[in-house]
DNA sequence: CGCATAGTTTGGTCATACCAAGGCTTCCAA
DNA sequence: TTGGAAGCCTTGGTATGACCAAACTATGCG
């Protein structure tokens, strides 16, 4: 027989648990420990069931699986993709669940209300212990901001950038991917949001508050400059679409 | 013919998607809805893809879609079981992936970090607006903690229990689900840091000392007091089996 | 009326087949 | 020589049908 054993043939069907859980334990190592490449195509369906001397029934399970966790990039009609995972792997998971939840509980109040939590702590921190290279970035950011006044569009994107560098100051991974959280899920609202050049002034100018209060070293204004931009642009989402609360 | 369309019957194979889209669309909005109520066991497959005119192979990848969203609660051999979301189910749906980042990209550091930073915005809070039931739940929190100064496992309970009580003042129900996760996440290091009297002793005081502050309407204590707090548990759990940095 | 038992339902898995879209090779024409 | 069209092979998506073991239900006995 041709069959070679490279790689974990799995013999317990019994044990209660699913077969395609075997598999996708051996995948999923495989990919962790870089056996399997980044970017790199998974073996065809076909080969698998070879492989894992199993039915194409329970590859295609395993597959399912590890392309739920994000292990997988598997698009309708191409092989699946190995990704390895990342904190946006989580985020990208998440984010069909949350876009239900946006629309129910409480809908997105409680999303920006985390958000303005959130960056009030990060302005905190700013003004506090920000390096010169921070503020380099906030500067510049700043910067493309301003020459952007003009441009809606532009504006937007380099608003959000602005805020971007906020969320790398604390040089944890978490909070870029979290950054990227919420402009992934408030940008619907957002950006169905009138926009004007007075808007765009106003915006920038708080912006730039803010950027003074950190090159200050001043927790509490900057705190502040950062909650009353907030709650300007929410009124804007709210009054743009009414929301109940 | 007996056919009955009481529900979508999806009649657009091609289109590029997956056939099992549709399926989840509608199943998906009658969980949102309601009309398929929290805690009902779903149909049969069979029913289903009589119901859908689709084959058994759609329906249990449509079935697989739902439950990896946590709409449906799809235990190995029993019937799936209606999950109607919320901020928890989102938690539960990263929770296999979150637990690989752990012990992959930094480990549990920037997790811990990351509750730092929430908690010392949570206290600051706390300080600043609690009201007299939070600080009354606080006090009752922070008298149970102390109760259970002798039993290691039930101080651990309480101490979970008295932060827990920090991610309620804000009313937001993404918070309490943000606790959950960290105590879920971060719980497997915690708990196999050693547990002695005396590092009870030194926890319960520091709860009592962000309390106190809170009473005293001082965030700058109470953040510094939780800051103390948690860095002083950090180094124990560092030593307790060294994490690198 | 409680409980062991037999029959039925149902989810998990396998084997097979077909189709259409993606990929690749070949080969012609400019 | 080279760009591209035609045709073949591969591969993922779907449909059937079957079988098993566990879960569920009904039955009947003590």
């Amino acid at each position: 027989m041709s069959k070679k054993e490279t790689s974990g043939i799995v013999q317990f069907p019994s044990e209660g648990g699913r077969a395609s859980d075997a598999i996708v334990d051996v995948l999923q190592h495989q990919i962790l420990s870089g056996e399997l490449p980044h970017n790199m195509p998974l073996a065809s369906e076909r080969d698998l069931m070879e492989r894992f001397a199993a039915s194409r029934t329970v590859i295609r399970e395993a597959v399912a699986t590890l392309a739920s966790r994000g292990l997988l990039d598997a698009k309708p009609r191409f092989r699946p993709i190995v990704r390895k995972p990342g904190y946006d792997t989580a985020l990208s998971s998440v984010g069909s669940i949350v876009e239900l939840l946006l629309e129910q509980t409480g809908g997105v109040a409680p999303l920006f209300q985390s958000r303005v939590f959130v960056e009030r702590g990060l302005v905190r921190d700013a003004a506090v212990s920000a390096t010169k290279g921070d503020i380099a970035d906030l500067k510049s950011a700043l910067r493309r901001n301003k020459d952007a006044l003009g441009d809606s569009d532009a504006f937007y994107a380099t608003d959000v950038a602005f805020h971007a560098v906020l969320y790398e100051i604390p040089r944890n991974p978490i909070f870029p991917t979290l950054h990227r959280a919420y402009a992934t899920w408030l940008a619907p609202h957002w950006s169905r949001m009138l926009r004007s050049p007075e808007r765009n002034r106003v915006n920038y100018s708080s912006h730039e508050a803010i950027y003074m209060a950190i090159l200050e070293r001043d927790p509490d204004v900057a705190e502040a400059e950062l909650v009353n931009h907030l709650h300007t642009a929410w009124e804007h989402v709210r009054q743009t679409f009414d929301i109940d609360e």
